[in-house]
RNA sequence: GCACCUGUAGCUCAGGGGAUAGAGCGGUGGAUUCCGGUUCCACAAGCGGGGGUUCGAAUCCCUCCAGGUGCGCCA
């Protein structure tokens, strides 16, 4: 469907086409003053210098030809030159039909579409996920299904950190422990057994106390970067053993990740991107943009117009060895072969910036991506704590995941039971989805580029711009139509109607914006605009259900009437909590 | 030192050339006992400072101030 900006621009536009002024000035937009107004165009004092003639009198003419116009109640021009318009309640409710027949609720699919490939992941194997790893996955899988929902294929991939030194670690740790395992024997040719020779929480114990060991052991740092050549050598031993370390992260990982319902297309890793180096660098080498520079062999990408010191993109260290560039320079080597991709977007800590510039450009420089894919950096800002500084623990660490979701699980369970009686099971279910509207929300009402404060108090409040106030408005809604339905009526034959009141227009025209801003959020890659729509909704929702009693209207028409726009009301709210990452349940 | 980002009400955040800068929380004073706890009204209070561009600036430019972040072999 068309949007309702672009059918009032449209018609404003005639009406300077028709007064003999271009039709460019017909631009308009919500009114910001709703006292006085739906919608406003402001072209005619942009059109006033143009052609050397009083905006209030070139007003006065659009005004005049769109007086009989059958999508406004009234045109009016006001004061230095402003149009202010007011929408015509049939056609209103006859777009809202519109919408109510359609899937999709009026939102088209974007007219092409594309592949894109979304970085949201970066968690290391062997440790567990923590609070830092929180805003690239939310952030991460809303922006995926926004853009799934205007139509896009996405991939979104959880990029794994499995390679490099910490490998090596671990792996020097277990040989140490367990030196009779099969892996590090170098002469033999079996298979290697099915069952990894550690659980998962050996392993997180083994990286952190390997890291720390080799600090002060300098040969024991020794085998560890010798072991991480093996890995890279692909010696059958140290591959077997990567493997079984990925597969017992990955189990963990997806739990963890399923938690937040957050789920990826794609379980690649460093490691995966390893094979495309060789090819990639002997490419680079003789096409002559790498050089050694300093004993690195770097890759220049410093340009002219840079007001600041680019440093080159360093690709191999003065040992041979590749470091985070080349890994994921290699990643969009095998992203492209694999995916062929219009778009790669990266949801990643801003302070990573400078790293992706080098990366972006060296990858364009030496002909990985060309200019037709897009490659773009979304960087997010530092989750704080109240006092302003980054999150931490009382102690000064950093806070698992898990603990931090099972503490909010918890309280909010004690919230919910608190108020009514529920049983166990169906009230910790109930918890949980709540829980995690107010985490997400919480993050993704924030511009994700901004840092934020992460005020727990403040986010599972059942009052304010919450995600468990957005959810308590649709399961309001939920029940109402239990109600209804349990009084034997159906909704389906009734129609919305012409609003009968200034909060049942307000709420209309607030769904009639839903497909403008979801196109909107889908192209700025901005969840938060998704966010205060919904909150603008719900409290045009509030307004109105406070207003007008739905269940006692005699007229079965005008109470189908208001159903049908609650129904519609509960869809939409019911799509944008989805897309971003919460559920809502029928009762809390 | 250089560069980038941020600075909007007591607090947390929207708004990114147009009319009187919006919410939530908190505060004060009222109305409401209503389809589930959800609502409304009023009051107090703000674009870090200073210049400039423009008919018009929170928004664009310059400058200063404050905070954060980043500046070749970590990821």
């Amino acid at each position: 469907m068309d949007k309702i900006l672009s059918l009032i621009t449209e018609e404003v536009s005639k009406a300077f086409a028709q007064k003999g002024y271009s039709e460019n000035f017909g631009k308009s937009s919500r009114s910001n003053r709703p006292d006085l107004c739906e919608y406003q165009c402001n072209g005619a004092m942009a059109a006033a210098k143009v052609y050397h003639k009083a905006p209030f009198l070139i007003a006065d003419e659009i005004k005049e030809a769109l007086n009989d116009n059958k999508l406004f109640e009234s045109v009016e021009s006001v004061k230095p030159g402003f149009l202010n318009i007011i929408l015509n309640k049939q056609f209103l409710a006859d777009y809202l039909n519109g919408m109510d027949s359609d899937q999709r609720y009026g939102c088209d699919k974007a007219k092409k579409k594309k592949t894109i490939v979304i970085d949201y992941g970066g968690p290391n194997v062997a440790k567990p996920l923590h609070v830092g790893h929180l805003r690239t996955a939310i952030i991460g899988e809303s922006i995926k299904r926004i853009q799934k929902f205007m139509g896009h294929e996405v991939f979104g991939d959880v990029h794994m950190g499995d390679w490099g030194l910490p490998m090596g670690l671990i792996m020097t740790e277990l040989k140490v422990r367990k030196p009779q395992l099969s892996y590090f024997d170098s002469g033999y040719c079996g298979e290697y057994p099915k069952e990894a020779p550690f659980t998962l929480t050996e392993l997180e114990e083994i990286y952190p106390y390997a890291s720390s060991y080799a600090k002060e052991h300098p040969e024991y740092k020794e085998d560890a970067m010798q072991a991480t050549v093996y890995i890279q050598q692909g010696i059958p031993g140290y591959k077997a053993l990567l493997e079984q370390i990925l597969k017992i992260s990955v189990e963990d990982l997806k739990k963890n990740y399923g938690n937040l319902n957050v789920s990826f297309e794609l379980w690649k890793g460093e490691s995966d991107a390893q094979p495309f180096i060789p090819a990639m660098v002997e490419k680079m080498k003789k096409d002559g943009f790498a050089h050694v520079s300093e004993g690195a062999l770097v890759v220049d990408v410093k340009e002219d117009t840079d007001t600041k010191e680019i440093p080159p993109c360093i690709i191999e260290k003065s040992d041979g060895a590749s470091l985070y560039a080349t890994t994921d320079l290699a990643t969009l080597v095998q992203r492209m072969q694999d995916y062929h991709p219009d778009e790669i977007l990266y949801v990643v800590d801003k302070r990573q910036d400078m790293h992706f510039v080098q990366v972006f450009r060296c990858a364009r420089k030496i002909g990985i991506i060309p200019d037709t894919v897009k490659l773009e950096f979304l960087g997010f800002g530092t989750m704080n704590g109240k006092d302003g500084k980054p999150f931490k623990t009382r102690e000064g660490g950093v806070m698992r995941l898990e603990t931090l979701l099972s503490d909010i699980n918890e309280q909010m369970y004690e919230k919910i039971a608190e108020n009514h009686t529920v049983e166990e099971e169906e009230g910790r279910k109930t918890a949980k989805m709540v829980a995690l509207s107010a985490i997400k929300y919480g993050d993704l009402s924030n511009q994700a580029s901004k840092d934020y404060v992460f005020d727990l108090e403040r986010f599972t409040s059942f009052e304010g711009n919450t995600g468990p106030y957005l959810l308590y408005t649709i399961v309001r809604m939920k029940s109402i139509l239990t109600k209804y339905s349990k009084a034997g009526k159906n909704a389906e034959q009734y129609r919305i109607l012409p609003a009968h009141s200034e909060s049942e227009k307000e709420l209309m025209t607030v769904i009639s914006g839903f497909n403008a801003m979801m196109e909107n959020a889908s192209l700025e890659n901005a969840p938060h605009k998704v966010c205060s729509y919904l909150y603008e909704l719900a409290n045009a929702f509030n307004h109105f259900y406070h207003e007008t009693k739905i269940m006692i209207e005699e007229n079965q028409e005008i109470q189908g009437g208001y159903i049908k726009l609650l129904i519609l009301t509960k869809n939409i709210m019911e799509t944008c909590i989805d897309v971003l990452g919460f559920e809502a349940p029928d009762r809390m």
